[in-house]
Formats: structure tokens, C-alpha cells, sequence
DNA sequence: GCGGACAAGTAGCGTTGCTACGTATGAAGG
DNA sequence: CCTTCATACGTAGCAACGCTACTTGTCCGC
């Protein structure tokens, strides 16, 4: 996928994945992967500082914590923070309506279990 | 809609709308407002830059004319552009696929004619 | 004459994600 | 023991892209 695309909907991104229960960053990173089938490789040099701004934001906080000598920095969804994702997800879904009104979406055949 | 979200998508939906047939600049903008229904919004400054991107990378071809006293510079699709707009397509696609696996994005209800 | 629709364009800015780099621990392999 | 890899965090600087604001010019209606 171009790099780029995410263009303004990487914030939305990690709300969503933190919206099923709190992360650290590299687990995120792992969590996007995963779930994106492996589409969504993002460096962490993306990832740490999305989160921190979605921190001074107010959407997500963060506590430390040593797990196996390795410094964690666990973020969760604040409640701004799920406003913010309703917020996103309606905005999203006014975008992919539009555009693909242009490019032609519709039926994406992947049928999920 | 939020500015900036159409951020790597805006060239393709250019493509699109030349697609159906060679226009103008400003006649673009205006499809591109009535094919949304009024959410794309585009100003001058965002689509001529654009289109001359486009036309730089062979994309589109453009031939002026005069109309009622009033320069047009009118666009038409090339043959890589259609290429490059299939390509777009595609694009389009899988990261729409991937950003609505993560934002719910589902079945859009719009059963066009 | 003046404002508004039509028509094209440029300059500069801000946001945003990416590349490249730096630091540190623990486990595995040679 | 030393190197390499996975884990884990972070910053600095860059480039892309669209937006705001502004400019120029014609034609039409008031």
C-alpha cells in the first residue's frame, strides 16, 4: 500500500485499535499488522509520535511500566478519546462514501468470518 | 468533511471525473462538488496545482480554447492516465478495505441506480 | 460603474507521516 | 564471550500534499 495514504487517518487508526482494551506502543504497531493482514506495517517512527500527539491531545493516556526489564508505556482510550473515534468514524464513512462514489467501491468481496 | 483527508487520493478522483469525458478546470470543480453532492468542495487553488502535477506526469493532456472571451484550458485522460487511474483504483480499494476493517466501515446502504 | 459568476493561476503555509538514526535490555547462537 | 535478533522507546529532519490568500481578466446584470 502507497505510505502516505493513511494521510489523516492514522489518528482514528489507533483510537480504534486502543478501543479494544490498552497497548503499548510496539504492540500497537503489532496489533495493526495483524489485523491488517500484514498491509499495515508502520515504523515506529510513525507510531510513538501519532501517539504522543494523541496524547497532548487528550485523547489517549499513557503509565509506565517494567515488564522483563523492558520499559513499557501503556496508552488507553480516554473518554475524549472515544468521542474522538466516533467523531473519526463518522468522518471516515463520509469520505469512503465520497470517494468511492468516484472510484467505485461498493461490494468489497471479502466476506470476514 | 474534514480538509486534509483527502490527502494521496485527490489525483485519482481527478482521473475519475476525466474519465467520462475531457473538462475544464473549473468545470471539474464543479463536477466533482455535484457528482458528492455538495461535500467536495474544492477550492481553485487546490485543483489547478493538481491538474498540472497531473499533466506533468502524463496523466492528462490539456488543449486551451476560448469560450465567450474566457481561456479554458481543457483536460482530457491519456492512456497512462487511464492506467494509472486503474492503478488508483485498486489502491483505493485495498486501503479503503484496510482503514474499514478497522473503522467499521461495512456496507455502505447506496444502491445506485 | 460595480458586483458577481466564470476561468486560470501562483506563493507560502501547516499538517502529517516517513526515513534515518540513537539507546537499551534479554535471549539465542556461534 | 560476542554478535545478532526481537523487544521497546524515542528524536530530528525531510518531503508530500492540499489549503488559504491573493492576483488577473472577461462577461453579464443591476
Amino acid at each position: 500500500m502507497k505510505a502516505q495514504a493513511l494521510h489523516g487517518h492514522l489518528d482514528a487508526l489507533l483510537l480504534a485499535v486502543l478501543e479494544q482494551g490498552e497497548l503499548h506502543g510496539y504492540a500497537i504497531i503489532e496489533a495493526l499488522r495483524a489485523r491488517s493482514g500484514g498491509t499495515l506495517d508502520l515504523p515506529t517512527g510513525t507510531i510513538y509520535p501519532a501517539l504522543r500527539r494523541l496524547e497532548r491531545a487528550g485523547y489517549v493516556a499513557s503509565s509506565w511500566s517494567t515488564v522483563n526489564g523492558r520499559e513499557r508505556r501503556t496508552y488507553r482510550l480516554t473518554e475524549a478519546g472515544g468521542r474522538a473515534l466516533a467523531g473519526e468514524r463518522a468522518g471516515w464513512r463520509e469520505f469512503s462514501a465520497t470517494v468511492g462514489r468516484f472510484l467505485g467501491t461498493d461490494q468489497p468481496p471479502a466476506a470476514p468470518a
